[in-house]
DNA sequence: TTCATTTGACCGAC
DNA sequence: GTCGGTCAAATGAA
């Protein structure tokens, strides 16, 4: 178990609280009947869905940081010079591979567009292209691998991977992982026709896939559900944090929180919401409270 | 010519 | 050795 410092806490405290005025806001609103719309109450639901996603990330980040940091490798100090350009190549390639692996994830399953020729998932307001395909075992469709465009021009490192569902054609389980750092291509995404909200899931879930064994075996199931009001009602202004999708807007926050944030923000209109934090056990300081207002 | 997609090869994890 | 994820050359479209 870790020990978790005041100055960490403050950032999540800032998160919780805006979700806790979510809340209030949500009540507020049911109870008067004169202004009343569902149109209101998905925007405060998708709100407090994120807030409950950016509490979950920082979280697990707080607790990556209580643990030791591996020891610099001296590969990525040496010298360029010193290696060859193949193995320079590859170095990099490992990091790579490292740094996506702690990258925040994220899925979602969503009904293809019915009607067009291909058919393919909503656009999900990003500007994607597809790096690669492959056949997964057990699967009866290929799973597209897509990454942003801006990936060389801006070094966002966003990526997606696609893939049909096998006991219903018309579902796509997209997987995202990383945040964009990217300012470009964020759009509000296409707005559904009546047919689609029809068939939209029921509810809102968020899965903690990585929770610990003991977690996995309780009796509560791992989702966290959210009654679904149609998408339709839905406006970009749904965000948790009002600025752009870009976490340099988030001063003073940590990079890596600030992306998660933006990460929690792209998914505010997810029709089903798996998120993959694993927590675990946190000791936190004998000075700290929690005070909502 | 530029940019996106396809696809076989490569690499790391298990 | 197998599998999933990524790379990069080849190819196609605009």
């Amino acid at each position: 178990m870790e020990k978790i410092h005041n100055e960490d806490l403050k950032m999540l405290i800032d998160v919780l609280r805006q979700g806790n005025g979510h809340v209030m806001e949500l009540e507020a609103h049911l109870y008067n009947y004169e202004t009343f719309s569902s149109e209101t109450c998905l925007l405060l639901s998708s709100k407090l869905q994120s807030t409950f996603a950016t509490a979950i990330a920082i979280i697990k980040l707080m607790e990556q940081r209580g643990l030791p940091s591996p020891p610099p490798t001296s590969a990525t100090d040496s010298p360029r010079s010193q290696s060859s350009e193949r193995s320079f190549k590859e170095q990099e390639r490992r990091e790579m591979c490292k740094k996506r692996k702690s990258l925040p994830r994220w899925s979602e399953q969503v009904k293809a567009c019915s009607g067009s020729a291909m058919e393919i998932p909503l656009d999900d307001g990003h500007s994607w292209r597809k790096y690669g395909q492959k056949d997964i075992l057990g699967a009866k469709f290929p799973r597209c691998y897509y990454r942003c465009t801006y990936r060389h021009s801006h070094g966002c490192v966003a990526t997606k991977q696609i893939q049909r569902s096998d006991n219903n054609s018309s579902l796509f389980d997209i997987t995202y992982r990383g945040a964009h750092t990217c300012n470009h291509g964020f759009q509000k995404p296409s707005p559904l026709t009546n047919e689609q909200i029809i068939h939209q899931n029921q509810s809102f879930k968020v899965k903690t896939e990585a929770l610990s064994s003991n977690e996995q075996k309780s009796e509560s199931s791992p989702y966290f559900s959210f009654p679904l009001t149609p998408k339709s009602c839905l406006k970009l202004e749904s965000n948790v944090f009002s600025s752009s999708s870009n976490p340099e807007n988030y001063e003073g926050l940590d990079l890596e929180i600030a992306d998660i944030i933006c990460a929690s923000n792209s998914t505010t209109s997810s029709e089903m919401l798996k998120i993959d934090f694993g927590v675990e056990q946190f000791v936190f300081d004998s000075e700290f409270s929690f005070d909502f207002y």
